[in-house]
DNA sequence: GCGACAG
DNA sequence: ATCTTGTCGC
């Protein structure tokens, strides 16, 4: 069993890391968000990372999740791995970590390499309370997480250029869009988080810093990913992945009359 | 109180 | 997220 798999298994065993109750897992992030931390992340020394995504049935009667660890070099996928399991926690904006981080942290035990990032699909530091699904994974594990989401759940940002690459700061504050949040991140606003145009044309990916890494490493590891899909190939190939999952599994499951 | 709301 | 057919465009 590799060192990511005990430490995982013992995560998942105290329940003092899973409330039940949404007030307590309130207060939970509001303490571990002081556990967070900002590392300087040379994007051009990371080997190895891994993408992570959960699958759920609309009805909750079935859930998978997938850990895919991609060359970042090459992006060829060096290993992947996909599990089921059941849903612990009810879908609530701004709690979901609580719902998707056991699956992936079960993923993640099954994993024999040893990535050096992990890439979640969701945000760290640009959520409410500072500690989106990267960054409580991230404290979790205490090793080097980024967040990149499909769409916005908190900060202030204005529209980056058409180009592929271009990008524009998020600040902290009610999700709104603004003319010009650059400007309010020279006057001193909280940075949270980076919209970056990964494919010329089409819509951004929100970026942001999870644990032990900084956003500007994060937004250039999240765009060498992404030279050919607007989602970073890692969290796409994991989507993927616990897609195909899921559906084999119900499917077995019907086989056997259930 | 009202509206917004990652996956 | 999921369910779901066709359709518009490079």
């Amino acid at each position: 069993m590799s060192d990511i798999a005990e430490r995982v298994g013992r995560i998942l065993d105290d329940p003092e890391n899973w409330p039940s109750d949404p007030r307590e897992a309130v207060a939970l992030q509001r303490r571990k968000a002081a556990l967070v931390r900002e590392e300087r992340l040379d994007a051009a020394s990371v080997r190895t990372i891994a993408g992570l995504d959960v699958s759920y049935a609309k009805d909750d009667t079935a859930l998978a999740a997938a850990a895919v660890v991609v060359d970042v070099a090459t992006l060829e996928v060096v290993e992947s791995v996909a599990i089921d399991s059941e849903v612990s926690f009810p879908y609530i904006s701004g709690l979901f970590s609580f719902r998707e981080l056991p699956p992936v942290l079960k993923a993640l035990g099954r994993l024999r390499t040893t990535p050096d990032v992990y890439l979640c699909d969701g945000f760290g530091l640009a959520h409410p309370r500072r500690f989106g699904v990267a960054s409580h994974l991230g404290v979790l594990l205490d090793l080097p997480v980024v967040g990149s989401a499909k769409s916005v759940l908190y900060g202030r940002h204005s529209v980056p250029g058409d180009e592929r690459g271009s990008w524009t700061p998020m600040v902290a504050g009610r999700s709104e869009i603004v003319p010009d949040s650059a400007a309010l991140a020279a006057d001193g606003a909280e940075v949270i988080g980076r919209v970056l145009r990964t494919r010329t044309g089409v819509k951004p990916v929100y970026v942001s810093v999870g644990h032990r890494v900084d956003l500007e490493g994060a937004a250039d590891l999240v765009l060498r990913l992404s030279p050919r899909y607007r989602v970073p190939e890692p969290v796409r190939h994991a989507d993927r992945l616990c897609g195909e999952h899921r559906k084999e599994t119900l499917a077995a499951r019907r086989a056997h009359g259930e």
